[in-house]
DNA sequence: CGAGTTTGACCCGCGC
DNA sequence: GCGCGGGTCAAACTCG
């Protein structure tokens, strides 16, 4: 609720992975390459979007996985209306990153639904509320413009996808298949 | 027609 | 206790 103005992480508790180096504290443009989309942290995107962990440590955790099917069935009641344990004080995984890019959405290969959108304080930009699709998953992700810079989209991840990323799936599974099919030759890769 | 978006209302936590 | 701010719901709407 405060600090998000400074560089400080404002939404990454102790379980930020180790790979997620703190908010980028001086997005000087001076080295940035011409990128329509730039990623400025190390992000390990291939264990985020393979759906593994990309917190490194808390994949396997039951935890997190009972507070994610907590909020699976958000707490609506027998009356249809929804109720307190919406706002379950859970401590779920999250960790958030800034792009330089001109889209708010930058596709992870993930599907997202859009589920809510708020006017923040202190922010010229609304900040927007996704939720995966997969029927099973229940990650959300805020995406919001940096009020000081507006060239800067900050994306908040919150949860672990239990499941394969379709569209990571989709580019592999040829060239998987291709490896197979090499390999059922012995053929080595060396040089 | 189904999937996704928009948007106002609602609810809760927290600080005062 | 009250008000504020953030997060979510769900009906209405849009789009392919």
């Amino acid at each position: 609720m405060d600090g998000q103005e400074t560089t400080s992480p404002p939404a990454v508790p102790p379980l930020l992975p180790p790979l997620t180096p703190p908010f980028l504290s001086t997005p000087s443009s001076s080295q940035h390459p011409p990128l329509d989309t730039e990623i400025i942290p190390d992000i390990d995107w291939v264990s985020l979007l393979s759906g593994q962990s990309f917190l490194g440590h808390d994949d396997q955790s039951k935890p997190m996985v009972e507070a994610s099917s907590l909020m699976g069935q958000n707490g609506e009641t027998e009356n249809g209306k929804r109720k307190g344990c919406r706002f379950k004080k859970t401590i779920r995984p999250r960790f958030a990153f800034q792009t330089r890019s001109a889209d708010d959405i930058l596709d992870d290969g993930y599907r997202w639904r859009k589920y809510g959108q708020k006017a923040v304080k202190n922010s010229n930009y609304p900040r927007s509320y996704y939720r995966c699709t997969h029927p099973t998953c229940n990650v959300k992700k805020q995406v919001q413009r940096l009020a000081k810079d507006s060239s800067i989209v900050e994306t908040t991840y919150e949860g672990i996808h239990n499941h394969p990323c379709e569209k990571l799936m989709e580019t592999l599974t040829p060239l998987l298949k291709q490896m197979q099919f090499l390999s059922r030759f012995n053929i080595n890769f060396q040089p």
